[in-house]
DNA sequence: TGCGAATAATTAGTACACGAACTAAATGTG
DNA sequence: CACATTTAGTTCGTGTACTAATTATTCGCA
């Protein structure tokens, strides 16, 4: 059996976004910026809201409760955070940046900025918006 | 600080094709594929053209080599396929689906292929077609 | 008021991603 | 032929993803 090989829609989905991953990746380290692409979307959110419970970030950011504990007990490690109990509800942290953890966002965020840039060049604003209205409708129906 | 969240442009490809992997996993696991989905993309691979080298096999799913030797080991105790020495270079395995390889693929084909229908549901074919070449101008932005 | 259900976070276990370094075999060039 | 280079595959270490189960706390409601 030697068909060409299937229509691959679903995995062009993927294949771009785990490029588009892998490069940000290596921006990231050749800039030793010191953090990784999933604990800097962690500063990101948390630059834009401090105080964020572990749910929150879980949520905004789209990953697994358990994986936030994670990226959290190494961001840290390095200082860039710090976990402080909630006084209304004892079960849950907010998670605040620290001054470096600011610094640091600060620091990256340029890079990131460039790195996007150089990833939707050449695309139009109407083409960027209909990007990201396709998404959206995808999203929806995977939303059951 | 309490900004609007940022434009994730960026970061909804990522979100959008986490959530498909996640569905489809969801959907491989609720019907006891006894597969996971990366690999199953190495039995589909498998399924168009057996016999691929195990480099061949990592360039097609965009994998590295030593993902596709862990997922080629798993899937060699399920007997699903089977590692035979290459005659004419030693350094090389070929990768050969065994029968039950063959029927796994199968019976597990028309899942994927209704899961995919339910993800770009509503799209139309000319959409289909500006999200494919807005992938790959992306792809190729990030190819430097 | 009390007790079952829901919620926040963690732990454990398996799977995948990626870089780096390594082995073994094949290839190329002088 | 000899020796450096390249190639196929593996191993190791760290980080991320997801499920299931656990603990502690809070909520819902009879």
């Amino acid at each position: 059996m030697k068909n060409p090989p299937p229509p691959l829609t679903g995995f062009l989905l993927e294949r771009t976004s785990k490029l588009m991953k892998k490069q940000a990746q290596r921006a990231l380290k050749q800039a030793n910026a010191g953090v990784t692409v999933d604990q800097w979307v962690i500063l990101q959110e948390l630059a834009h809201e401090n105080g964020l419970s572990q749910y929150a970030l879980a949520e905004r950011t789209m990953k697994d409760p358990p994986t936030v504990t994670r990226i959290i007990d190494l961001l840290g490690e390095k200082k860039l955070l710090e976990r402080r109990a909630d006084a209304r509800d004892r079960r849950r942290f907010r998670i605040f940046l620290t001054r470096a953890g600011r610094r640091k966002y600060e620091q990256v965020y340029p890079l990131i900025r460039a790195f996007r840039e150089s990833a939707f060049k050449g695309l139009s604003a109407n083409e960027r918006k209909t990007l990201t209205e396709l998404m959206q409708r995808i999203q929806e129906n995977l939303k059951t």
